[in-house]
DNA sequence: CATGTGATTATGTCTATACATATTCCAACG
DNA sequence: CGTTGGAATATGTATAGACATAATCACATG
């Protein structure tokens, strides 16, 4: 009875068909698939709805398309998932979780070596912090902010709000890197997370800037057993289309 | 000189200009954005090239669109990154290094609970194997594979071409589940990845599924230091968009 | 006051057409 | 033979108009 899900109608439907085309090996990897202007023929649609279609598989690293040359089946398809990194407050309370912050350092610094590189020469502000749910701790950080791009940081005292969310909120970004990795635990890390010294942390390392400028660095040291999880393929995520 | 990039052009034009007055609090989070026909006429294009704008900052988490009730600027912006999880092989070579597999072990066998739960009751194919790069381990893979999704599997030896190159070329899923989470080595992790017991492990729990039924799970734990990395904002990336 | 129902409205999508732009391909030329 | 320049072509994008759909809001009704 429950078949699932109704059968999708205008360019998901195309987007479903090219797609069993490709499973089915009709087009096997590497082919030249027909151009926009013949399936919309075949399809009985507007070639921008076969354009939709065509721009969402290659959204999902199925299709590579250029211009001229053409569309072609992906020789290598890569597994693109797009991940949420929330608001660590937001993460806690949604699952229904007491949520504490706790300011351990603040103060400013001549950043190392490595932390220079990306923010730059001048002084910068550290902080440290604990966030915990339900009492446990549940990530450490450690963030580096920029004074030469974020000069009101300075007489912010970081207390009560997550220098996080002061500045997603004071000092939006335009771009950012983020590294997923896992480390052992220091000493430090352990203390603050009651684990182990030598305990396996994921680890997230996030840069973020405004145009050139770099805003912020920050580790978050999650306390063990933390994972996160995604999904690929289907209707892709992040592309902003369907409800 | 290098003014970095040039102005652009259509409805990236608007997707900077509206990302700007969000920026500056002209549109401060939670606030409900003029309509599409009202911002088309302001910048003097269709509407669709509006929509195509707005639709883009949805799919970056910074707009929130519904229906009649209008577009409002996201309250809690989350960081949405694309990550793309590549074929070993090809993000071994593509770095220059030489690429290794070695199978270890390949049998049918009954999963266990935890992997029954996803596969489902029937038997399973086990195969574990060691990626390496340059000669030094680098991922240690240890699968199943549904017996009842890829009944081919059986009769395939998986000792040159790993299991999931074969998998991907005749067992496309249509979508998956991937976790990313810090795990401390076992004895076996260990001894394969060439480090020692409880070191921190970057490990991926991967499903694929073909529809409703699953097709493989896959447990690959990397040698210490491996991260991924990846980057938010900009021009959303895996929206296929742009070239 | 609670509730259901229908008008209203903003987004979602499709169509047909047009022009822009990147790339390829081929032919002419040195 | 190699190089260059233009024609051909497939995708990228814009436009105006139209209908679809979902959600809200106001109003009427019990």
């Amino acid at each position: 009875m429950a078949t699932g899900a109704p059968p999708p109608k205008g360019w998901q439907a195309i987007h479903d068909e090219v797609l069993r085309r490709i499973h089915a090996r009709d087009w096997p990897p590497g082919h030249v698939i027909p151009n926009e202007v013949d399936l919309a023929r075949e399809f009985g649609c507007a070639r921008a709805t076969v354009n939709r279609a065509l721009r969402a598989l290659a959204g999902e690293g199925i299709l590579e398309r250029r211009r001229k040359a053409g569309t072609r089946v992906a020789l290598h398809p890569v597994s693109r998932a797009t991940v949420d990194v929330p608001v660590i407050r937001r993460e806690i309370q949604e699952r229904g979780q007491r949520y504490d912050y706790r300011l351990l350092d603040r103060g400013t610094a001549q950043p190392p070596a490595a932390i220079r590189a990306t923010l730059g020469a001048g002084e910068a502000l550290h902080v440290t912090a604990l966030h915990s749910a339900d009492g446990a701790p549940y990530v450490f950080e450690d963030r580096w902010i920029s004074l030469d791009t974020v000069p009101g940081a300075a007489s912010e005292c970081f207390t009560s709000l997550s220098a996080n969310e002061w500045l997603l909120a004071r000092a939006p970004y335009t771009h950012g890197d983020i590294a997923f990795s896992a480390e052992a635990a220091s000493a430090r890390d352990a203390a603050l997370l009651d684990t182990g010294t030598g305990a396996p942390l994921f680890v997230i390392w996030r840069t973020t800037w405004d145009h050139d400028r770099a805003i912020t660095t920050v580790r978050l040291a999650y306390a063990p057993g933390y994972r996160i999880r995604t999904r690929i393929g289907g209707v892709a995520a992040g592309t902003g289309q369907g409800d």
